[in-house]
DNA sequence: AGAGCTAGTGTAAAAATTACACTAAATCAG
DNA sequence: CTGATTTAGTGTAATTTTTACACTAGCTCT
């Protein structure tokens, strides 16, 4: 008989690459860490999984006691377990992908967890030097939101409860990072069926006021059951300059 | 400061959802338990995560001992973690499918962790009454790679070296639980320029002999990186029959 | 020599995707 | 109140992709 007791020593934690989205550019929710390892560095919310809590718990206790956050779109993504990720010990983490409307986000600053909670554009998140391997565990949910969003009708979780089809659009060129034609985009969108009309215009805007639609949450169980297919290509009109920094 | 230590207890493992294609039949490579818990029943093919040891590394050290096979193609897919998922203790798994030519494949019988290794049609898993939560781990892991094999050309590592067109749409039909059309699916394939044609023919087949094709590893290693597409859309002309038991 | 098998091939119709430019409706400044 | 500014909203034709479909070719075995 082994001595099972010497796999016994390890550790596992959940972070969590929570997304919003806001002014036409896609964003993560990182935290100023209050604890050691890695004080006072950016990084991602996340933390040890406790002993009587499965994975997918864990990772919504992380969202509601760090932001406030219930019902969110939660999806698991990758674990990442290299020998020396933590200085602590034997840790492997368990990273998640968050969607969430930035308008129900409310910081709980009385965490000892944190310092500070903020939201960075996707695009800058390589430049703050993130704790552990967080900014591979960033990159990673990206890809994978990108792919999803394409088959997935899941994007609306990102936007208010009413929106214009050119914030739609704009939240998924944000997500794709590309362009995408305006009235192809609209014909695609609206041929799924997946949006009411409410008949309603935005108001206060110095222009043409646009339509406000909401999105249908009946129709998109029915598709998320026979595994539909979304997919949305790009424009070959403008290219967007690649952001290499 | 916290007492980190109550976090230290666990133990992480990983286990292997092994697909291997074998007269136009899909199988998972299964062993039969030799230890404690679930001892005498099939499971999954892994072991746990050494102290010093990457999760990565980890699986295809369980490929190399339990079935001889190296340099294999394998992905890593979900972890799961329910608090009483193993009897020991807290123990998470991190699931891998890997694609394996059955060819090549060679059991390590002296191995004290499995009594008896053995390949199983896909279709009959659910009636072997699997380990743990195994049987739920291959059915994610298969439809996994339903949804990677139409992204990805990653249906070759399945097969020997020389190949029929046939045998390829075999495969990919078992895979996708479909049937596909003869004459789509060749001009599509072919289309794509991943098949060197080898000028060779099948022999000894009581019947008109095919051409042998190789898969085409260069442009391979091109396609991966331009992440590109590789649909695969059933025929409409015959439907089979949904296998539910 | 013929039966039995699987290999291999082309085309036309339908559907999906793409490219593309002007008018409509609000605010704001003068 | 007029014109400038800004974004909303709309249709079509060309192209590409996908689909459906059936017969001949070439081998073995009896």
């Amino acid at each position: 008989m082994k001595n099972f007791d010497t796999y016994f020593k390890s550790a596992f934690t959940v972070d969590n690459v929570i997304f919003g989205f806001d002014e036409s550019d896609l964003k993560i929710l990182l935290i100023k860490r209050q604890e050691e390892p890695y004080i006072d560095h950016w990084g991602l919310p996340g933390y040890f999984v406790l002993p009587d809590e499965d994975l997918n718990t864990a990772a919504r206790r992380v969202l509601k006691q760090l932001a406030g956050l219930d019902n969110v779109y939660l999806e698991q993504v990758k674990s990442f377990g290299a020998v020396n990720r933590h200085p602590f010990g034997r840790v492997i983490t368990v990273a998640y992908y968050s969607l969430v409307k930035i308008a129900d986000f409310s910081p709980q600053p009385d965490n000892d967890v944190a310092k500070e909670v903020r939201w960075f554009s996707v695009a800058d998140i390589s430049k703050l030097d993130l704790a552990f391997d967080h900014e591979e565990m960033a990159d990673v949910c990206f890809e994978t939101l990108k792919r999803q969003v394409r088959v997935r009708p899941i994007g609306f979780e990102l936007l208010p409860p009413k929106f214009t089809l050119t914030e739609l659009q704009h939240l998924y060129e944000a997500i794709l990072e590309t362009d995408l034609d305006k009235r192809n985009f609209r014909k695609k969108i609206l041929s799924m069926n997946l949006l009411i009309d409410l008949d309603e215009m935005q108001a206060g805007v110095a222009h043409r006021p646009a339509k406000l639609y909401q999105f249908d949450y009946e129709k998109y169980q029915e598709f998320l059951q026979e595994g539909f297919s979304f997919e949305l290509k790009e424009s070959k009109r403008k290219e967007r300059p690649v952001v290499t920094d």
